[in-house]
DNA sequence: GTATCAAATGAATGATTGTTCATATATTCA
DNA sequence: TGAATATATGAACAATCATTCATTTGATAC
């Protein structure tokens, strides 16, 4: 007898599938977990990341150390501006960005730290 | 006098651009941190992900709990594989997974934290 | 051996994403 | 006001990705 719609075999373990779905995450939370890892997933963003960790930095400048168009720099910095990993404040025609707080920095290391602890 | 070929700007920081470009992060560094992040950046992984994180399951009741096909959820356990975030113990035809270490764990956490606390 | 079943895998497809190019906005300075 | 400039943004395009479907692998049981 299947398990149901989604999986061909038999219940393995009938208990296990009652406990995960129990214990299951949220969907939204997963949703908005996966969301916030996601913008840490491209090494381009990492890299503005870990460059506002060590000074803030106005677009003209990320752009140059990056060697990447001001354009490319300045979509980045709003999808991390819209996960509310960056904010920015504006000196006349300059924005300068910064990490938005520490927990930022925190989930960076920690990724760092997995990276070569491996 | 335009900064670099890529930002039409004038040097605003020259210091700044400096110590950025001492202090940048290897390319190499940069990338493999963002294929980890990635590979969180998926809510059908990170659900995954949080029921290995209560207990040892087998590819077949993960489908049955998450409601879909056994085919998707091998696909998302081989990127984690990959990735070293989960491994695997064969019993029969039967595979369990679990999270590979606790460092996924605490990456994780570390999400739901911020996801939660903000 | 053959039949059966759990899991893995390859190809195809629709959706998402990062960059480029062109343009718009907003601020300064003359 | 108008010119110049730093940044933002919209559209387009190639590349990547998650799922589905079909098939294969590897293991058990007969």
């Amino acid at each position: 007898m299947p398990n149901s719609e989604f999986c061909q075999c038999n219940i393995v373990h009938e208990d296990a599938v009652n406990r995960g779905k129990e214990g299951l995450i949220e969907e939204r939370s997963s949703e908005q977990v996966a969301m916030l890892f996601k913008v840490f997933g491209d090494p381009t963003r990492i890299k503005i990341l870990h460059l506002l960790s060590l000074d803030e930095m106005c677009v003209c400048d990320i752009s140059t150390v990056l060697g990447m168009s001001q354009s490319a720099i300045s979509h980045q910095l709003s999808s991390l501006r819209q996960a509310g990993l960056v904010k920015n404040r504006k000196d006349g025609k300059v924005v300068y960005y910064t990490l938005d707080d520490e927990h930022v920095l925190t989930i960076l290391n920690q990724g760092l730290d997995h990276i070569t602890h491996k």
